[in-house]
RNA sequence: GCCGCCUUAGCUCAGUAGGUUAGAGCGCUAGAUUGUGGAUCUAGAGGUCCCCCGUUCGAGCCGGGGAGGCGGUA
């Protein structure tokens, strides 16, 4: 029997909520941080550790699927699903991130985006209902509406016209997705850091109806307060019955901030880009394990950390792997980061079931002055 | 021995008719990175322009001598 796609709260502590989404494919333990595997891979790592770090879901990307190897082709092969040996769910985003990232590469009208690809040059057109088409093609348990997301600062009335299309293509999407049943369709608010525009969206988006709904549009330039004074209201625009998706969030500080202000679901690249670029996550804090200091360092990056890369390895091995530009650099660094976040999450959960999330943060930001970033 | 070429940042090299404070790439020291272009960006440190003498108001650049390197040749 077909399973239904729903949403279980099961406690919530102060604005943090914890809950269960349920899927065909298993259990989205909530709050939740979902790993970003853009090109059908979370770069450095094999499926089984992205796993092994606590992770529920992981998010695949429309546009770049799209290019490359095409959607067609994945469908051929099984769905995304097979194709990249995860069986768990799969969160695709829209291609509208793209929208705004690759702004130098396409041509935006009311109908949706051409963009010019960038690896040949060839010429590709997402729309809400193409974009529906091949999420639905990739077998993407929850799929994102097609949407614009500008970049912060913007004029009001730029963000006022850009949100009112994202809402035309929202109610499109909607339409092109059609019953699924065992898939999910989220939509996406928009409307920048004005509270009246966010409430215009949150109000055009439960008109339509979705299974879950997104923040969109944040840290994409607006820095942390703004984006907290928007998840201060925003989150309260949504129906309390169904998931909350802040998307794109975020450094360890954003994300338990999201979560105080009542956001079920988030994802990041930044874990993992950071893993590949020698910058790890920690409790203490951010390390940049490149900087010179850690080159005659024996202790391991974090001694209370269970991730691989801090059981087997000194902070001069990790130092010396990245200067030496080898691969096992970022499959180290990328477990470990991820590793933490998970840790984070579920440390969350936890405090949120059993009414301590304020003191669980508390002991979050008491680690992280703790750590004198000299020591670490 | 003779002839030619070369010597400028840690490395590989630009350099102007002789004109403020001599540049680049890489490397180095740091920083940024938030729905991933395995991307990109930012800042900083670092110089006896091989040495000496000369010409000149002024020399990395011109002249002489020396040292070192590369190649050719007897």
């Amino acid at each position: 029997m077909t399973q239904r796609f729903a949403f279980e709260l099961k406690a919530t502590d102060g604005g943090a909520r914890s809950g269960v989404i349920s899927t065909p494919r298993g259990a989205i333990r909530t709050p939740a941080f979902m790993p970003v595997g853009t090109a059908a891979t979370v770069k450095a790592m094999l499926p089984e550790s992205v796993a092994a770090t606590g992770a529920d879901i992981l998010l695949g990307n429309t546009y770049h699927l799209m290019l490359r190897p095409g959607a067609e082709r994945i469908a051929r092969l099984g769905g995304l699903h097979q194709f990249m040996n995860w069986d768990r769910p799969i969160l695709t985003d829209s291609g509208g991130f793209q929208v705004m990232s690759l702004a130098a590469l396409r041509k935006l009208t009311e109908k949706g985006v051409t963009f010019r690809s960038h690896i040949d040059g060839s010429r590709h057109e997402l729309t809400p209902e193409r974009s529906m088409e091949i999420q639905r093609l990739l077998g993407s348990d929850i799929v994102m509406c097609f949407d614009e997301c500008p970049a912060l600062p913007a004029a009001p009335a730029e963000v006022a016209a850009s949100m009112h299309l994202s809402m035309r293509w929202a109610q499109r999407s909607r339409e092109a997705f059609g019953d699924r049943p065992g898939h999910a369709l989220f939509g996406i608010m928009q409307g920048g850091v004005t509270p009246e525009l966010r409430e215009e969206s949150a109000q055009a988006l439960t008109a339509i109806g979705f299974d879950g709904y997104a923040i969109g549009g944040l840290a994409v330039g607006e820095g942390q307060e703004a984006m907290f004074g928007v998840l201060d209201y925003a989150p309260g625009f949504l129906p309390a019955d169904k998931p909350r998706y802040l998307m794109g969030v975020g450094k360890p500080d954003d994300i338990v901030g999201a979560v105080k202000r009542g956001v079920d679901m988030m994802d990041c690249v930044l874990p993992s880009r950071s893993g590949r670029t020698a910058q790890a996550w920690t409790r203490r804090g951010q390390v940049n394990l490149k900087n010179a200091r850690h080159a005659d360092d024996p202790r391991p990056l974090d001694e209370d950390c269970t991730c691989p890369a801090c059981r087997g390895y000194s902070r001069a091995y990790l130092h010396h792997v990245f200067r030496a530009g080898e691969m096992i650099s970022g499959m180290l660094l990328t477990w470990h980061n991820l590793h933490y976040y998970q840790q984070i999450m579920a440390g969350m959960r936890d405090a949120i079931a059993e009414q301590r999330f304020a003191a669980w943060e508390a002991e979050f930001h008491a680690a992280r002055a703790a750590g004198d970033i000299e020591r670490l």
